[in-house]
DNA sequence: GAGTTTTACTTAATATATTAACTATCTTAA
DNA sequence: TTAAGATAGTTAATATATTAAGTAAAACTC
């Protein structure tokens, strides 16, 4: 099939596009994510909705701003991930009495008891991950990914 | 502000959610990203439709499905994107003789031209993340990447 | 070689991402 | 204190992601 052969590259400069860091960086998560959305979909939860049960685990309430920033969630998209997990009655909005602008956002009591139970199958997945790679190998990683990106931001 | 603090882990077994490995390669990749999006926003082009600029770029044609697997796109994306590529010019459909159920897709001269003006500003922008993380634990990220995506993808 | 299964692609339905614009509130400076 | 500016959140418009279902062409089986 001529069609999966190296192409020529028409330009020297430029990496493969198999080997850009946007790709590699999104194909490596595309496959780590794959495990996590097994036991998600199980739950009837998207990725972004067990980020924000997560986030908001253990706390009282939390500004949609410090959340939306937490989660990597723009706030538009946060708006309506909002609405459809109060919908379902895995969230409440309460008024912020210090700001009249904020709403904080908080677990219901089904919630709770929903990310306790799913909770064993991520670390599940977690101790996979770390047993392919190894556990020096992620560390390592680790600490490149926060090294660029603090780089990054820090030039920005 | 209280909503900030780290808050008391309600399970010693699950990684801090600012920490969790899915969250670091996103918040890496988004600001990786963020920098190439400013060179292609200015071109009137997404992150995917550059992907497959990049892929087609030096090649005759390409059928659908492996252009979606080379760019990460699953085909309902590919198709919605193909289609408004296509009615920009960028794109062209060709039937192919070998397999009647498939589709091969080119550039058209104005997407070469387009790519070739767009190249060296992406190139500027890889040589400005080699200059912030450093070209070595540049190298060693892509080893640990593509390291964690195959075993994963062997285990699976 | 007709019937079944697989493959390539598209369509449909729903969820999320991105940018811009909008509303309400808060802050600040004159 | 009041008018300009900044902030928190939402809405709107468009693009993409994800899963399921649909369609047409190949490949396979008997």
């Amino acid at each position: 099939m001529a069609s999966t052969l190296p192409k020529a590259p028409s330009s020297p400069l430029l990496r493969d596009l198999t080997h850009s860091l946007p790709m590699a960086l999104l194909r490596t998560r595309e496959a780590v994510v794959q495990r996590f959305r097994e036991v998600l979909s199980r739950h009837g939860l998207t990725e972004q909705q067990w980020r924000i049960l997560r986030a908001l685990d253990g706390r009282e309430g939390l500004e949609v701003s410090l959340l939306a920033e937490q989660c990597q969630i723009l706030p538009p998209s946060m708006s309506g991930i909002l609405k459809r997990m109060e919908q379902r009655g895995l969230i409440v909005r309460k008024a912020n009495r210090a700001d009249g602008r904020s709403i904080l956002v908080a677990l219901t009591g089904e919630a709770q008891a929903l990310v306790e139970q799913i909770k064993p199958e991520i670390v599940a997945v977690y101790a996979e991950i770390e047993r392919i790679l190894g556990r020096r190998k992620l560390e390592q990683l680790y600490i490149l990914l926060e090294a660029l990106e603090a780089g990054l931001k820090r030039n920005s």
